[in-house]
DNA sequence: CTGTTAATGCAACTAAGATGCATTAAATTT
DNA sequence: AAATTTAATGCATCTTAGTTGCATTAACAG
């Protein structure tokens, strides 16, 4: 289905991606709109946001759901294999522009990944 | 700390990952254990059997946690890199033995990662 | 402007995981 | 082997992420 009607709450949402590509958990997300939208509505635009290939999300380290912008990925696929970084620290998570090469594994369909590293990040580290 | 009393209860949970050497998902592992113990004893029993390099975590695609049976870990480091697969039909997890490379990331250390391939098993992709 | 229905708000619910505290049972000492 | 110490457990309660049902609202087509 996806998205059919552009609402303003879909507009906020994808206001705050749009400022910067950086991946946001789903928590910070309703608190950053939390005056302007109900939590299950930010929810449900992530769900019709990420079946249109605008959005794809991931679990952070703790298991909690993040999203970040999609890059070149339709409507019936995703095509994110990139890998996430996610600070021990400061919990903050990047997405990461290298390439990580999957091995083929015998008798398995490889559909997608969901790869995350973890450590210290470049302001964490110093 | 880690393990310092060898229980009744620490024994059947080893047990279980002493068998084969297949993932669990906690729900389930507190679901074989449930006439036997609490699960807050599950949840604590992996959290020392962790801290001592004898199981290790990681999430699975729904943010749920899973455990596995440690391979070549201590007490203080745990060294498990390999990648997990889940069955996105059946939801099984299984532990790879493949290396992937993970190329140095600019200005971040690295110390662990959790690299989950999804996809279809070899008895769901018939 | 009007009608249709996707989208939202709200309240209630589910389930994973955490926590405080009294009780139990390993391990150590006597 | 009894007494002592305290790690480990059971139990109840709590927290919080994420889901769901339903009434209401607001896009959008005609």
């Amino acid at each position: 289905m996806g998205i059919i009607r552009k609402t303003k709450a879909v507009a906020t949402v994808l206001q705050i991606f749009g400022e910067k590509n950086e991946p946001k958990s789903v928590v910070q997300l309703i608190e950053l709109v939390k005056d302007k939208m109900n939590k299950s509505t930010v929810y449900r635009i992530l769900e019709r946001l990420e079946q249109d290939g605008i959005i794809h999300s991931f679990n952070g380290k703790d298991g909690l759901k993040w999203s970040a912008k999609c890059e070149g990925c339709s409507a019936g696929h995703h095509s994110d294999k990139h890998p996430h970084f996610q600070c021990t620290k400061c919990d903050k998570v990047e997405s990461l522009s290298v390439e990580i090469k999957i091995p083929s594994i015998k008798n398995h369909k490889v559909d997608s990944t969901d790869i995350l590293l973890m450590g210290q990040c470049e302001v964490c580290s110093v």
